[in-house]
Parts: C-alpha cells; structure tokens; sequence
DNA sequence: GATGAATGAGGGTTCATTCAT
DNA sequence: AATGAATGAACCCTCATTCAT
C-alpha cells in the first residue's frame, strides 16, 4: 500500500506535533473530506504547508490516516473496555454510553469526524475503508450482544428487536443533546442533567422490557 | 433582507423552470453546501448560469430560496396532513411515518437534502435558517403532542418520555434501513417487508407502553 | 474522446483571441510540456486564468489542441504544398527546404514545439499523439519519395541512401543555422547567404550523386 | 565565480561517493533541468539532500559541475583519442563515430544529457556554459579538420563542404537509430546491422567525394 | 429576460533550499 | 561532515460571480 510509505515518517514526527496534526485535521475533516481545508489544518497545527505534505503525501492520505487513528481510538479506548461479561444489556448499553461521553471530552471531534465518514463513505466508495467500518460495526455489535440474557426480557418480546430499540433510544437521544449550548462555565451541571435524564430513560426501558 | 431583493424576481419566473431550478438545485445541495456546483444545477436545469445568478442572486441566496421551499413543502406536505384528531400517539406517529415516506417518493431529495441542510446549519450558523428549523420543529412536535390521550398509556410511564422513544425508534429504523439496496426490480417486495418490520416495531411499542 | 467535449467550445472562441492563445502556447510549449507554464501562457495571449481552463480543461487538453493544430498546419501548409510531380528529387527536396523557411517564419515556434513534442512523446508514449506522428511522418515519406525519377543518379547509388544523405544534409545545414542570431535588421542579409550556401551544398550532392 | 567556491569542497568528496552522484545526476539531468529532481538524484545516489547541497550549493550548481565534467569526459575520453595523423577524413570520421558508440555505452546517459543541456542552452542562455559548448565544438572541429589530405577529394570539391556533409550524415543516421528497440536480447544483431549499414554509407561517401 | 465568456481568489501539490542537530 | 525535517513560492485547476451582448 501506498501509505505504508509514508507510514514510517508520520511514525518518526514528533509526537506533541503529530497530535497537533491529529487534532487539527479530525476537527476540519469533521466537515468532510472536501469541505476540509489543508490550510487551515496547517494554520491550526501550527505547521507548514510543506511539512503536511511530506509527512502526508496527499490530502486523501492524511484523512487515512486519521480515520486509521480514529477507528484505533475506537477500538482501544472504547470497545476494549466494553464489560463483557455484563449479561444485563440494558446496564451494558449504559456502560457503553458512559463510555462513549468519555471519549468524546477527551477527542471532541471524534464522532463527528467518523460520522462525517461514515457518510462520505457512501458517496465515494473505498474497498479499505468500507472494511475498517464494517470489522469495527462488527466488532461493536458481537460485543454488545455477547452472552446477553435474554430471560430477562418478558415472555413475549423479541430481545432482538427490543435491543434495537434500547440502542436507538440511548443514541437519539444522545444526538439530540448535542446541540445544546455545552459552554464550559455550565459545562457540569449540564452533564449531570444529562445523565438524569437517561438514568430515565434507562428506567422506562427497564419496566418496558423485563420482567 | 438581501433576499427579498431577489424574491419578486423569483415569483416572476416562469413556474414550469422554477421547479426544474429547484428540482436540481435540492438534488445538488443535498451534497452539502460548498459540495454542490452551480454549474451541475444549470446544467441539470436547462437554463444558463447567467440566469441563475440573475433570478436568486449568490449561490447563498438559491441556497435560502430551496431551504424555504423544502420548509414550505414539509409544512404543507407534510404537517398540514397530520390527523390532529388521532388522540393515539402510536397510531399518529405511525400514520406520520407512512406520510413521510410518500413525501420522500414524491421528492427523493427532499429529506436527504434538510439533513445535510441542519448538519451544515451546526457548521455555518446562521440565525434566519435556525428559526426555520425550529419553528418547524417546533411546530411538528407540537402537533405530535397535541392532545394525546395520555390514559392509553400504562400508570408510571412518563407519556413525554416514551413519545420520544417512539419517535426515534420509528425514525432509527428508517435510517437503518436506507442504505438497503433500494434496486427498483425489487422495489415493491422491500417496501413490503420494510412496513411489515416497522408494523412488529409498533405492535412491541405498544405492549411495553400502553395498558 | 474526452477532447472533443472541449472541440466546440474552442471553435466559438473570438478567432483572433484562439490564435493569440495558440501562439503563445506553442511558443511555451516549445520548451516541453512540463516547462512549459499556463501562466506565461495567458499571460501573453492577454487572457485570465480562468478563461484557458474554460476552453480548454488542462494542460493536457491544450497541449492536445496545439499538436493537432500544428500537425494540420504541418499537413495544410507543407505537405500539401509539395509538388508531387517534381521527379528530380534534389529538386524536391529543395523546394521543401524553400517551404519550410516560409513556414517556419510564419509559425516561428512550430518546428521547435514539434521537435520537442516527439521527444515528449518517446518519454511519455501516447497512443493518439503517436498515430499522428507516424501518419505525418509516412505521408511527409511517400511525398517526397513518390515517382522518383532514378535513372538520374549514377550507376551504382542506391537512391534511397542517397536520398536519405540528401535530406539529412539539408536539414542538418538548417539546424546548424538556427542558432545565428537572426536579428531582424540584418535578417534579409543573412536569408540571402543562407540561401546561397544551401545552393551550394545542391550543387555538390547533384554532381556526387546525379549522373 | 560563485561555483568556485565549492569547486574545493567537491574535490574534497570521497572520490566513490562523487561518482555516485555525477551518475546519477547526469541521468536524472538528461530529462532536462527542470524536469530533473533533486530528490531523485538524492536517493539513487544514496545520499542525504543537506549533503548534496553542501556540495553543490544549488541545483544550478550541480548542474554546472556536471555539465563541466561530461565536458571533460568527452575530451578526456572522445576528443584525446582521435587520431590526429589520419588524413584520411572518412576514415576519421568512421573512427570517430566508433569511438562515440565505446563511450555510449560506457557513459549511458552522456550525450543524452548533453543533447538536452545543449536544447537548455539555447532557451536560457548562459554565457559560460555556451562558452564551454563553443571551445569543445571547436575543438572538436579543429581536431576533424587538421591536416586533412584535401588531395584524396575530387577536383572541384569544396573540401570543408563535403566534410560538413560526411559529418551530418553519419551523424543523422545514427540519430536516426536511437528509437530503434535496442531490447538486450538482440542488441549485438542490431549493434551489427548498425555498423554494416553505416559502412555502406561510408562508401557512397567515398565514391561521391574522392577520387 | 437570457446567454455564456471572462475573471481571480482559493485549494492541493511539488520542489529547491535552509537549518537545527 | 551528514541528516532530513521544515519552509514557501510556484504550479495546475475549480468555481462563484460578473458583464457585455
């Protein structure tokens, strides 16, 4: 593979500078890969136009790239923690939420980043690409539904579907949190409001689908 | 507003080519704002760049005028149709789903295009295009809500709450089920299958919900 | 082909605006296709940027424009003009010497863009570009060596060495010559002596090779 | 001279390590300056680009070093060899091209390289490089021409004249010979055939313009 | 109203050259 | 001496916008 020529450099940068790098490019590729602009990727890692190109060969190699380290942040900081042996699904796909606030105060554009991806995926069809996100998909649903118990759920009730709906739930909502002014001064009270509320929701699915 | 400027000229146009404008000109954008090409749309529609540029000004002011529009046909399409006397969320909510997908039969991009429109929204804010989104919104969620026979629910369930569960469950399944290989020749027996699935959800949502 | 998408548009242009355009970018493209820089270009055909790329895509689509208009000049100025009923080939020869200085003061950057398009073209091989060199160059050969009179040369000359040694003695003598510095107020003069040394160089190969 | 001032610094270079990159200099120079790429020669010549910069201070540098040494290379190992007593000038000539094959095949890129510095030159003049060309041309000149036996031409031929076209018709044919498809596997049959036909030449040349 | 030629700022990429180590 | 990271000017190309006709 192409990359795995400049793989090498991009492994030798500076590690402070290669975050820089990292940070500023997930942020601007959360527009999307053509809305991207190097300059200001550039202008915010505070480096070359020069230097990008030499550690990155191309824009196109430089959004591999982070979308490579995107799905290693998923995969290490997220599905390797997801408890396994947690048979309860609703309490797992809490853990998961849990998890997955974390992740995104550490790397604010992550998700954004991904799902921006995930769409130009679409549009621009890539073998490789289309691989990462399907063994992660993958990956991410064998773990949530390994060893899940289904006796838990009432007699009558598809715990397929009922998954699904729990998923659904705990991520619309999520979404719909995002838009809301999460300025730093109010930034705690809001979190714990937050969490409030989908100890709700969890409550309501609860009663809704067990026993 | 700069708008309005151009907004007699656009009523003055022949309304046979407006609609070729602004069949194209959603097709387009729903690439996204800085993705879609002026010069596609002219293309697309017949008419010369010139011409464009004369009735809607910048590419900013045709993206305003098909933002209003898709407002517009959402709100007469759309939330005109709702049965504000159906007192069953459930049944509400699934007499909604079905309008909507003959709304997105009857303009394919229509959908596709608002969503691109409110992610570019989070990017590019800007006031006019928020207060359409949530006046729709609001509007939509006020009729969703309009006098709903809470009763039908079981005693403890927080009727609120467990609308929007329903509303994203119905919505959840609908955008999972998009990138489904819609090919025409089997286009009828998807659409079957797909309303049957959506019909389990129902029936699971109102065991877990209703009395 | 993807030019001839560009064809038409370039045939609406201003005539007078094309030939600036074609000059101009001969004369850049005599340095080579990589040297040779659209900004100097439009520069000196007195056009915008914009405009090139308008009419003619790339780079790559004008240097395509600009080989097939040199060939047909080639073609419509040079190898039409031979006289094909000319069996004394010195004589034949000669006269295509006389042609080519004409033409070469008419189009002063064509012999140099051509030579440099054939080295181009063994470096970077096109299958198109490749057709046409080889159409000219065979019909510029049987031209020149159709209905030879042999019996001219002396007994025991294969014509066809000879006639090579013809050619290349002309053409080389040409070459020599290019690099005086043919500066326009003594230009007539040196015409002149160059004329009447290519007359001398005639005369040796016809008493060399002509009984 | 600015190039004097790493002209001692270049003689400081291991010897092995200058030849490196003079090889691979000139190979990478006979694509033209322009299209020559510092970090090609770098690589092939297994050298850092500081080091190459240290050495030469400037692309332009190098090139100047390099072309000074093809200049030695074909006095030392072309010009030095020609035998001055022959006065035979076809014989010298055949000689001569002789000894130009030895040195092509030795130095692969030379006269490559210099046809293309010599093409360079007349595009972006340079006094002292057109210096160098003129002082090694007219050696060369002289060294063909010195005591040549103008007794061996016909009566009535213009010795240098006839020169001139010995000269451009050997050298014409073998131009005329570069494209053909040296593959290795026949070079010997070709290299054969080269030298049977150039023979050929020789001896029209003879008959045309000795007694 | 209608056209499309014309413009130029902006974006991705290359490459000679410099400089800290 | 030796390295290669770092820089920025220059290049090809795109596209929203203007304007003469």
């Amino acid at each position: 593979m192409s990359e795995d020529l400049e793989a090498h450099k991009i492994m030798a940068m500076e590690p402070e500078k290669r975050d820089r790098v990292i940070n500023a490019a997930m942020k601007e590729f959360a527009k999307g890969y053509k809305d991207a602009c190097t300059d200001t990727i550039v202008r915010e890692a505070g480096i070359s136009k020069g230097l990008l190109f030499h550690y990155f060969g191309t824009k196109d190699g430089l959004y591999s790239f982070i979308l490579k380290s995107a799905c290693e942040v998923i995969y290490n900081e997220y599905l390797a923690l997801i408890d396994l042996k947690q048979s309860d699904i609703i309490e797992k796909v809490w853990q998961m939420t849990l998890l997955k606030m974390d992740l995104s105060y550490k790397h604010p554009a992550l998700f954004e980043f991904l799902a921006k991806a995930y769409v130009d995926l679409q549009e621009n069809p890539n073998e490789e690409f289309t691989a990462f996100f399907e063994k992660t998909r993958s990956i991410a649903i064998d773990k949530v539904l390994a060893d899940i118990d289904t006796s838990l759920f009432k007699d009558g009730v598809d715990p397929q579907k009922a998954a699904n709906i729990i998923l659904w739930t705990l991520s619309s909502y999520s979404t719909s949190q995002i838009n809301t002014s999460m300025r730093m001064e109010d930034y705690q009270k809001e979190y714990d409001r937050y969490l409030e509320e989908m100890k709700d929701y969890i409550e309501i699915l609860k009663k809704a689908f067990y026993k």
